[in-house]
RNA sequence: GGACGCUUAGCUCAGUUGGUUCAGAGCGCCGCCCUUACAAGGCGGAGGUCGUAGGUUCGACCCCUACAGCGUCCACCA
């Protein structure tokens, strides 16, 4: 156990880095991070989206994870069994990347170390750095579950992708198939969507006259950027209702140069409007055009060959011929047979490779796929039938379009790092059957060929989209489908649906998609239920806020324009970071953000931390209460009574903002509570007795009360701000080593103790102070001067209450004597105010500039024209009598009252002064 | 091109059963205070026709339409 109650007296500032490691160690030393299956308490938990292992804390992490682990410690200190799995993405290609730019720098490539040796240094590389974010998660104060880190790659998870591919495949719902993949024509590989450069590019397109068969002398035209891919055409297409075609659809062309001949066919992905309206249809050499070719059935021919030369199905002269050259040939090789219509400059954006720069071929190859129908259909169900809840909600929109649209997924990639894919070839030998040809799938590597019995085996050579890893993450973490092996059946029947999901809106489809999928798919062989609502992965998902920079830029590596998370948190404190960015975070909306932004929490932080030296300086005054202060409601004062209805209200507001979600307005309630009313009222006020001449017993109460205020507004705020909250806690009681706030019961708001009454007479006080501020400020009458208070007070409102909080106004006015004049009567030199229709009179003797005065009535009585002018002429329109209800118009007529009669109140004022 | 979001003080943002004492907060600015928790603080003040133009309504920051500007996602660029 840290030395917490060992010294009382703090720092003038609050020092956040001593504190933050001192009850981080503590917190997890304990194990109070740990959750097990609890059959007394509700589970509450959430996966981490695992971040990549080659990245480090950037602000949206920041953000993210601040956001999980506020809500992990909220409903952890509400009494639910709150775990927080964490965890790690292998990150195919990101990963490969690193480890091979590190290579590079040694003149190697990965083919130099062949394979095997190739993944012993990406292994050694991950277990170099690639916890480094996950030790900067531990700094922003994290309160992770980290007896149950995963790492995608872990043995248990693989075999979980293993058990996944099987049943999948078992299901037909894994198939082989040609798909267009990104191919570098210089690394003779594919690279993913991401690797890709996109660039605008000045070029030229190409209208090419097609003759049509069987009508001499007519011709389709075609427009095309690509004239070389020409000999892979395998139709041409046009809209099916443009008319201008339609006679044509069913017939065929002639491909030139090649002398063959392509069918006409209509399909929906052609514009009619954009070049002629008929386009040709090259099913190997275009993503769009492989769709298309996809509906109609139509041949794949490949022309190129892996470096994207010209192949063996191309005419003779062409082949061997590099992509660009083959372009000039057959461009003039057409217009010498006159079949170019024309040639048009055009500009369009062409995908580069990230590492050579050389232009990406989309190029067919063999891929593995996932059907999604199936698996979407249900997964579409459990968000629009509310299932699956989204906050912000109109992300279900977003999330319907694109499950009502989804096409099969292309699970392989041509990468070393990663599952590699469960599926082996016999190689075969004499006894070879034609079953032999058949993929071998199996959870384990199989020793021989299930039908020949060979065990000339060969396994897949690519491994499976780091995605399909993670979309089994909810209950992979919990050692699944070998749970019962690990001992992990109770906490994955325990755990398992997640409740909440924290993550970014661009990656709805990438995994939050695919998660729900999956958890649909196979829940069901682990929660032994069909029911969605048990098998979802989680029941609520929370999207984040963009983080960009004051510009509005979207802050990125790139870019260079986001600040260094650890470099704010040392600045600034952790939970100053934590406290900033949550104030900041609207939900549904981008966080403009900027390092000086920081200071708010910081500055909050060091006014809590003020606040509790200052109960605790006065309690070693005054020494503790000799046994614990209750709230006996008929020993409190005002401010007492009206501290316990604020705090109440204020987790009312906080509980209700915590349900949907709404983190920056949980932030600002705790903010306004601790600063303006605890700090500024309460204990502004409580100052009035304890440096009085009350009893000590008395003291001792009151610094008791004010410790258990603090106590549970201390409570509210830990989940946001855990460090700060947790070295005061521990210092405003004595505490054993195994009791922490962070495992404290939030209090649940008592509406009985939200007093109304108190409130108003509490807002009178306090109007009454800022009238007297307010006249002291324009007034130019120094804050130290004191000065006396008349007042005039109506019939119901009693003089000797009032008189009763003749402390708070001494303390925080200067008020020196408090006195009370009846109906009628006027001091004859004053400058004066109307709260709330009671009338307040401050003497002046020299204080005052009449003419200062009379002005500044004058203004304000002005003011109070104006407004009750609106209420007047309201009142006399004919047409807002006749149809506004009327509890408005009674409503009006009382204020127009309440005006008029403070308006002459003030009048009377003014003119006792001329 | 499609979908969605945003526009309130110099800056960053609050503001739902539509009702002139709700036009507000923080930062910044101006003035006064080093008052025995806190100058990373306290008190007071100035500053906005709530993007533009219409419409609905007795009444619009709030509801509807159009437009402008900014932004995000998706699609497309043959």
């Amino acid at each position: 156990m840290p030395e917490a109650t060992e010294h009382n007296s703090l720092e003038k500032v609050y020092s956040s880095a001593e504190v933050e490691a001192k009850w981080y160690a503590h917190w997890e030393k304990n194990g109070f991070f740990h959750a097990t299956p609890n059959p007394d308490k509700q589970a509450y938990t959430i996966v981490i989206p695992p971040p990549n292992i080659t990245g480090v804390l950037h602000m949206g992490h920041i953000l993210n994870n601040s956001l999980q682990d506020a809500f992990v410690r909220y409903k952890r200190m509400m009494g639910y069994e709150a775990c927080w799995i964490p965890g790690t993405d292998h990150a195919g290609i990101a990963t490969q990347n690193v480890v091979e730019r590190a290579l590079m720098k040694e003149g190697k490539t990965r083919h130099d170390l062949g394979r095997d040796k190739f993944l012993e240094k990406v292994w050694e590389w991950r277990k170099q750095y690639g916890g480094v974010i996950i030790q900067q998660l531990r700094k922003l104060g994290s309160s992770c579950d980290w007896e149950r880190e995963k790492f995608t790659m872990d043995e248990t998870l693989s075999e979980a992708v293993r058990e996944v591919f099987v049943r999948l495949y078992e299901d037909g719902l894994i198939y082989r198939g040609k798909y267009i993949v990104n191919w570098c024509p210089k690394d003779h590989t594919a690279i993913s969507d991401d690797e890709v450069n996109y660039s605008e590019q000045q070029g030229k397109i190409y209208y090419i006259k097609y003759p049509l068969v069987g009508t001499p002398n007519e011709y389709a035209i075609v427009a095309t950027t690509r004239p070389e891919t020409m000999f892979g055409d395998a139709a041409i297409a046009v809209n099916p209702k443009d008319e201008r075609y339609a006679h044509l659809v069913g017939k065929a062309a002639m491909l030139p140069l090649a002398g063959r001949e392509i069918p006409i066919v209509a399909d929906d992905y052609v514009d009619a409007s954009f070049g002629t309206g008929m386009v040709k249809i090259t099913p190997a050499h275009d993503p769009n055009d492989f769709w298309v070719g996809q509906r109609h059935n139509l041949p794949q021919l490949n022309v190129f060959d892996v470096s994207a030369k010209l192949n063996e199905l191309t005419p003779e002269k062409y082949r061997g011929m590099d992509r660009y050259a083959a372009r000039k040939v057959a461009v003039a090789d057409l217009e010498a047979q006159g079949l170019i219509a024309k040639i048009d400059d055009h500009t369009n954006s062409i995908g580069r490779c990230y590492r050579c720069d050389t232009v990406i071929e989309p190029y067919l190859s063999d891929q593995w796929f996932v059907k999604m129908k199936p698996l979407a259909e249900p997964a579409l169900k459990v968000v629009e039938d509310g299932t699956i809840k989204f906050y912000p909600e109109r992300w279900t929109k977003v999330y319907q379009h694109w499950m009502l649209n989804i096409r099969d997924w292309c699970i392989s990639r041509q990468l070393w790092w990663g599952h590699r894919i469960p599926v082996w070839y016999c190689i075969g030998d004499d006894h070879c059957t034609l079953d032999c040809k058949k993929p071998i799938v199996s959870r384990t590597t199989p020793e021989k060929c299930p039908y020949c019995g060979s065990a000339n085996l060969r396994q897949d050579e690519d491994v499976l989209d780091t995605w399909f890893s993670s979309w089994l993450w909810p209950f992979s973490v919990h050692d699944w489908p070998q749970e019962g092996n690990h001992g992990k059946a109770a906490d994955l029947r325990y755990f398992y649906p997640t409740d909440t999901l924290v993550t970014a809106p661009e990656i709805i489809f990438f995994w939050v998609a695919r998660m729900v999928m999956a958890g649909l798919k196979f829940g069901p062989s682990f929660t032994g239920s069909n029911d969605p609502a048990k098998n979802i992965p989680f029941k609520e998902v929370y999207f984040t806020s963009i983080v960009r920079d004051d510009k509005g830029r979207k802050m990125s590596k790139s870019l260079g324009n986001s600040p260094e998370p650890l470099d704010l948190i040392a600045a600034y404190g952790a939970d100053a970071v934590r406290f900033t960015i949550l104030y900041l975070a609207p939900l549904g909306q981008d966080i403009i953000y900027s390092s000086e932004k920081n200071e708010l929490g910081r500055n909050f932080a060091n006014k809590i931390w003020n606040a509790g030296r200052f109960l605790l300086m006065n309690r070693d005054q005054t020494g503790e209460a000799p046994k614990k202060s209750e709230f006996n409601l008929d020993h409190l004062d005002l401010a007492d009574r009206w501290i316990l209805s604020r705090f109440h209200s204020t987790t009312q507001e906080i509980m209700a903002s915590l349900k949907d979600f709404e983190i920056n307005k949980v932030s600002r309630t705790i903010y306004d509570f601790f600063w303006h009313d605890y700090c500024d009222w309460y204990v502004e006020m409580i100052k009035s007795r304890l440096y009085g001449n009350e009893p000590l017993e008395v003291k001792q109460a009151v610094v008791s009360r004010a410790l258990d205020i603090f106590d549970g507004a201390l409570r509210l705020l830990h989940p946001i701000m855990p460090f700060i909250t947790e070295e005061l806690w521990q210092h405003i009681r004595t505490r054993t080593a195994d009791q922490t706030i962070m495992r404290a019961q939030i209090f649940e708001a008592d509406t009985r103790l939200i007093d109304k009454q108190v409130e108003d007479e509490m807002a009178f006080v306090q109007n009454v102070i800022e009238s007297i501020r307010n006249i002291r400020g324009e007034m130019n009458i120094a804050p130290s001067k004191e000065i006396s208070l008349v007042m005039k007070l109506s019939p119901a409102r009693h003089a000797n209450r009032l008189k009763q909080y003749e402390g708070y106004l001494q303390r925080l006015a200067r008020v020196t004597s408090l006195s009370f004049i009846s109906n009628g009567a006027r001091p004859k030199l004053a400058a004066s105010a109307v709260v709330q229709g009671e009338e307040l009179f401050i003497p002046l003797e020299g204080l005052i500039d009449l003419e200062f005065e009379k002005a500044r009535l004058k203004k304000e009585i002005d003011r109070l024209n104006g407004v009750l002018n609106g209420i007047r002429a309201k009142l006399n329109n004919e047409s807002f009598v006749a149809k506004a209800p009327k509890e408005v118009i009674e409503k009006e007529k009382e204020k127009q009252s309440i005006f008029e009669m403070n308006i002459e109140k003030l009048q009377k004022s003014y003119e006792a002064l001329s």
